[in-house]
DNA sequence: ATTGACCTTCTAGTGACTGGAAGGTCTATC
DNA sequence: GATAGACCTTCCAGTCACTAGAAGGTCAAT
């Protein structure tokens, strides 16, 4: 099938599929016209890629799940590691955009938001912030 | 100045404190020798930018904040709102990584992580799942 | 024959830096 | 005066994961 098909079927813009190629992520078969030619296993494979993509795995994250998944030998062992990693990025993350947030909301609070230059949220990212 | 005391008042390194200038953000004199002399206002203006770069403005809302906070006849309204539409973005950023880290955690609990090939995590991203 | 939707490759841009190369300057020491 | 080392300069390229756009080829239907 053409790459629109694939694309529609495994939910990623065409440019998307043909940088994966770039990178060596899929190779589908070529048709006389140069068109390249997706297989049902192809398909299967891009929404492998855009599932573990949208749960926050990078692209080499994916390369690795990915060789897993084909590899009959593999030890779950493996794959859980890679999960258990990006699971704990991923609290990090939380964890820090949190803080963030405490932070700016309580700048938010404080700033009268009206027509005066007066503006404790200036005055903090200035260094002049008077306390509180 | 020399751009390696700013850079250790202002907790930048010399890298993005020249990448700033680069994009308008910042104008330090020069010496006859070429070099760049940063004033204590410039140290200020860094200092500035780099607690609001830390807080998740991206590099046009500190421009942006910066020119408000120059500005002896701005509105701390208009501050406010740069601030509160950061917030939002912030806590949006949190919410849908809030979920991913469910869907991963559930993923990992499931997986037994041993020597055997079988793992709910590489089913779900293949689309294999079978419930629980 | 022509239209329009699809496909191809290629280049370049995004954001916010960061690394490295090649070379100039300053300060201190020998 | 020579030299070493720490600093400074500019410029180019790379990061990540795409995305936009240009220029052109192919296909199906009218």
């Amino acid at each position: 099938m053409n790459i629109g098909v694939a694309a529609e079927r495994a939910g990623l813009p065409p440019k998307t599929i043909r940088y994966y190629e770039d990178i060596g992520l899929i190779r589908p078969e070529r048709l006389d016209n140069g068109y390249r030619d997706y297989s049902g296993e192809d398909v299967h494979r891009l929404r492998f890629l855009q599932r573990s993509r949208s749960l926050g795995f990078s692209v080499d994250e994916c390369r690795q799940l990915l060789s897993l998944y084909g590899d009959e030998g593999r030890e779950s062992a493996e794959v859980k590691q890679i999960a258990q990693t990006k699971l704990n990025e991923i609290e990090r993350k939380i964890a820090e955009l949190r803080s963030l947030r405490d932070v700016l909301a309580h700048l938010v609070a404080h700033c009268h938001g009206d027509a005066r230059p007066e503006c404790p949220i200036l005055d903090e990212l200035s260094g002049e912030a008077r306390s509180n």
